[in-house]
DNA sequence: GAACCTGGTCGATACGTATCGGGAAGTTAT
DNA sequence: ATAACTTCCCGATACGTATCGACCAGGTTC
């Protein structure tokens, strides 16, 4: 019963329906090639298959240089975003999405190498050579693997702008610039005039662009530049009421908050309003500029918008497979809208209408 | 500067080095031969490569021993199911820890063919054999899938207790029939002595399972056989406070409930008690026989036990390895126990304390 | 000095698949 | 009947690596 131990090859195949391995291989791979192959014997080898459990060798085919109709995903962080609380995990669900749709299946580098840091490149092996493409998430790239990637001409699509001087790569990002710069214009029309930014210490990409949208939206709504108010949120630097007082008596009526991964900034600012008997929206409107994992396990609802995380996960996919269709290798980047969430934490400011809460 | 189109091979840095492919191999893999190489050839060999920057071709490695060093996870639902993926999402995170760990990479078979249905064979070609081995997951387990797969002698193992007449393969499963004991014997201690069981209508392993320990809880409470009640949730047959009625005046006073994936039996419970006036736990205890999804939405916190998710998923890639070193084959069974969760869903029975709540 | 080891290297081969050029039939046009 | 085409299939080969047996130089042993 159990005699038969090694793997089944075409070879074998093509014995037992009486042709070439060649020909084992053409129907298999449902190749051009198959029209010209009698339908007779496309049955007699496709049964043969099922007969035997065949099934393809990806190694095998791998070294031919043909396709193996696997996506990979790697991620630099230390954790694989599995678990649905990550901030990353609604990315998987839209690869994971837009994969099975095109009949990919999908490999996820998760194997942990030697030391506690996750690298593209274990023993000198390139591991996602296994797939025929990947798609790059996290936050910490290095940047030797990025260019060791490119060198070797691999193709990949990060989530994420990602700005490497002198490298050029597809990447799908979120326009945090548009949707912070929208932030600001619908508070200005509300009548806010002083507009604070609590910006993340860790000047990457992401917060960049926030702070471009924060001074384009003041720009397009005639709001000096000298009314520009940006603070630094420190490395476990709280924010304090104290803080939020001089802004208050500065004329500051609503701040920006870019969320931080651990929702720490957030809590910060509504701990710091509570010190200053500081009232959220009355006193001071309050935008995030994003939707953190907790968002929702919060008390309160907050105004922000949503980065559409799946539908890039999505995009990222459909680059990907464009990038391996392509041989030109074009390079693209996409920016995909941010979709405000109207919530409880912006009101008009007290000095143009009187309404108190 | 990108005229290197091709990769580097062991036969470049041979033919650099001034040595032969073999002994690049040797050196290359750190293999046990590479003792017997001369010092200066080795170095001659690192020098070449890291020149070249080489990285062994992972495919053509695996195509000699046949072992891609990935794993599989093959599930009867899509993989992330958006509307009940937190009830298999811990399964995933036990895979994907366990599987990253031991150095092995994650492959989620989440293409799918023609049909809605999800099947092991496309094309009469085994799709998992592109891993070592593969985890099974889901409800709708496909008999037939699963005999070729044995048929192929293709290791794996399923989570969840299946019992297939005739065939005999390894399982990952929650030890429901004691947990489900434990929680009898321990509302018998508290004074209950009519207990009633309300089972899930498709009669799978895991709510006979559930039976079995709730008759064998009652008979080492030494509770007679005619005081047995069960009642079978039909397929959207919503249970009516007349009915929970009827069960008050038989004098039952505690229920367990098998919870439905879509958490329809602890709200249909939920409401059925607030139709009938019977207050939870005063008039009725409530045990729920698992902890599905929405159980942390739920307002009340209800006593039950949780099924060890993330444990099975380790359990079962270490069984899966375990399966894959020994060429025995032999099939296992690893039952793995509940964690009772004392929530406020449990009380004594009226009839003997006077206590009102 | 012949027989024997031994440390160091290489050549040959196998792994399973994809592809290309060619060849054996069969068909149509001349 | 033969040339020119089709249609359908096969043989040969290449991909990059690991491994095993062969080989060779130089040293040791009687």
């Amino acid at each position: 019963m159990a005699a038969q131990r090694r793997r089944p090859t075409q070879m074998d195949i093509a014995r037992r329906a009486g042709v070439s391995q060649s020909t084992v291989s053409v129907v298999i791979n449902g190749a051009p090639a198959m029209a010209e192959v009698a339908e007779e014997k496309q049955r007699a080898v496709l049964e043969a298959a099922a007969e035997l459990g065949y099934s393809v060798n990806a190694s095998a085919r791998n070294l031919k240089g043909g396709r193996n109709r696997l996506l990979g995903v790697f991620t630099f962080e230390p954790v694989f975003p599995v678990n649905q609380r990550d901030f990353y995990f609604p990315f998987l669900l839209g690869i994971e999405e837009s994969t099975a749709e095109r009949g990919y299946n999908l490999l996820l580098f998760s194997a942990v190498t030697a030391g506690a840091e996750r690298r593209v490149f274990a023993d000198g092996v390139n591991q996602l050579k296994m797939a025929d493409g990947c798609v790059l998430l996290g936050r910490h790239l290095r940047e030797d693997d990025l260019a060791a990637l490119l060198r070797e001409d691999f193709p990949f699509v990060f989530i994420g702008r990602r700005d490497v001087p002198g490298e050029e790569f597809s990447y799908v990002a979120a326009d945090y610039v548009g949707a912070t710069r929208d932030v600001v214009l619908s508070l200005a029309a509300l009548g806010h005039r002083r507009i604070a930014y609590l910006k993340a210490a860790d000047d990457k990409e992401w917060t960049q662009d926030r702070e471009t949208g924060f001074r384009r939206g003041l720009e397009e709504a005639g709001i000096a530049d000298d009314q520009i108010l940006v603070h630094v949120m420190g490395e476990g630097t709280a924010l304090t009421g104290a803080e939020l007082d001089q802004w208050r008596a500065a004329g500051v009526t609503a701040v920006l908050v870019e969320p931080s991964q651990d929702d720490s900034a957030i809590s910060a600012v509504e701990h710091a309003a509570t010190e200053a008997g500081i009232e959220i929206p009355g006193d001071l409107s309050v935008v995030l500029l994003g939707d953190p994992p907790l968002v929702h396990a919060t008390e309160r609802d907050w105004t922000r918008f949503t980065i559409p995380r799946e539908q890039m996960g999505r995009e990222a996919v459909r680059l990907l497979l464009e990038l391996l269709d392509d041989d030109a290798g074009v390079k693209r980047h996409l920016y995909l809208d941010c979709i405000p969430v109207p919530g409880d934490s912006v009101a008009e400011p007290r000095t143009r209408s009187g309404r108190t809460t």
